[in-house]
This record gives structure tokens, sequence and C-alpha cells, in this order.
DNA sequence: AACTCTAAGTGCAACGTGCATATAGTCCTC
DNA sequence: GAGGACTATATGCACGTTGCACTTAGAGTT
């Protein structure tokens, strides 16, 4: 049949107010964080989720960070040893091991790619003349220009 | 009972040899480049995934980039056409909507956050003196130390 | 004994992705 | 003009990671 070229928008939808990117970190992007964390002091759960926060990685739920270092240790990136909580239950204490410092180096590798890819995207976002965009504004919404 | 402190490593598993974080680029991360591509010029997919490849990912499938399009343009941020190709069966081109273009422009603080928290990950990671690391070294993989 | 806090772990569903495969139109060749 | 190669887009299926809600369990307090 000749109909090649369809309507056009044939599928025009209700558009669902889709948030902006909240996921934070981007998936499978926790492992070196936490990785870090533990190569710069042996520690359990909670301490690693404060480092995290001081990382800038506020929005992980503690049943992620918990499977993340099971796995981790599964991985043999990590063993863990029980140690009694001065106040509370026993915690699970992480240390990082020879294997795990490979997998970290290899790691920062990856994220220093990341980064460069991240600074591409800069490259040409900041230069694109589009729109009147703040000259150092820290990219706020801009709204539908009138 | 009292076995409050268990067998240290309950679960030492067999060290399944996991690549170093493959996933590349991290999930959820493709739209916000791909939304820049289209900004810059309206593309289909094939135009789009040379994009990818000029910002440095390069590890998308087609199957993804597709619908992630299909995705954006249910969400509202994308507009497409049909229109025949020069050589070849038709091609459905995208452009940026204004809507498309807020939630770029939020996407890309979004990155910029992104980019914050690696650099203080190589802040912590740089300045960590637990083994001697190759100064300028693009943090190549350095071995088990003997 | 009951309650609270700390610490770790689990069941379930949702979502994005890769791999393989499918569909369909255009161009080339015999 | 029939078959094949190429271009372009799309889909079925399975897998892994994640968030949410919930559970387990010991320690300290009242």
């Amino acid at each position: 049949m000749t109909d090649q070229l369809p309507t056009t928008n044939e599928n025009a939808e209700p558009i669902e107010e889709r948030e902006p990117l909240t996921g934070w970190p981007p998936r499978d992007m926790l492992a070196p964080f936490v990785l870090l964390a533990v190569s710069l002091q042996r520690a359990h759960g909670y301490v690693i989720e404060d480092y995290l926060r001081a990382l800038g990685l506020f929005g992980i739920t503690m049943s992620t960070l918990y499977r993340t270092l099971r796995q981790m240790e599964k991985d043999g990136f990590l063993e863990s040893t029980w140690e009694p909580g001065p106040t509370g239950p026993a915690r699970r204490v992480y240390t990082i091991t020879d294997s795990g410092h490979v997998w970290l180096d290899s790691s920062a590798s990856m994220l220093n790619a990341y980064r460069q890819t991240i600074d591409r995207f800069f490259g040409l976002y900041d230069a694109s003349p589009r729109v009147a965009r703040q000259p150092e504004g820290s990219t706020d919404e801009k709204e539908t220009r009138p």
C-alpha cells in the first residue's frame, strides 16, 4: 500500500507530567560511591549512608544500600564481620578487599569518562543560542516563552 | 537465642567476575542527551544515534533509542512527522517542543549536580593515600599489589 | 513485660535496557 | 519484475536495579 506517511502524530498523548530526572543517582552508580566510602574507613550501613550524603547522594534508601552491600560482598569486593554496637544491636561492618580496590579503580576511570561526557553535553548545551538563557543562571526553569 | 554474632562470612561466594560498570550510560540518563541532540537540530533515529556517539555515548542500542524517543513524544517533549528519505524508507523526524525545552533545562541542572557529585567523589578518591597511585594517571587498573 | 530505638533484611511491583526478531519501504541486480 | 540487500522503525521477552512497605531482632528504658 502507499499510505507510507501516516498521520503525523498518530499517538498524541495527554502529557502525564513526568518529573525531570528524579532518579538520583542514576541506576548502577551507587556501587562506586559505596566502595569509596568503605575504602576510606571500614563502616557499617548507617555510617555509609552518612558518607553518601556527604558526597551528595541524598536520595538513597536503606533497602537499596543494604542490598548493594550484600551484592558487593557476593562479588568479593567487600568483606563483613558482625560487631556489637556500643548501644543497640550488632552491626555488620564492611571492609574493602584487594579485588575491591581494583574494582574501585576501574570504576573511577569509568566515572571520569562519565564526567567527560557530561562536559561534552554542556559544551553543546551552553553554546546553543536557541533562546536567551540566563548567563550564569543555574539553568532554572524558563517556562514556555510567549 | 544468643547467637547474635553469626559466622563472619556466612555467605562467602565464588566471586563471579563481575565486569566493572558496564552500563553506559547509566539507566535513565539517555533522555537528556537525546533531547539535547534534537534541540540542536531536528533529526530522526539514525542521526540522533550519531549525535550520541559524538557525545561519548557509544553503547546505546537502537531499540532503546527508539523506545526512548517514543516515550518522550508521549511525554510531550518531542513531536514527530514522517518524511520521505532521499534514499530508503521514510523516517520519523523529531522536533523538540516548548515543554521539551523546559525539561531539557531542568535536566541540565540535574546533570550539573551530577557532575559536582562526581567531582566530590574524586576529591576523596584522589586524596586517599592507601596505596601509591599514579600521580596524574588516568586511574588505570593497578592490579593486586604484591 | 511492654515499648522504643537501632540495624539489617525481604516481598513485591515498576521500570529501563539489551538481545533477538519482525515489519516495511526503497534501491539494485539479474 | 522477482529476489535480495539496505535503511528505518518497532516489538516480545527476560533480566537487573530500585523504591515502598513491611519484617526481624537485639539493646536499652520504663
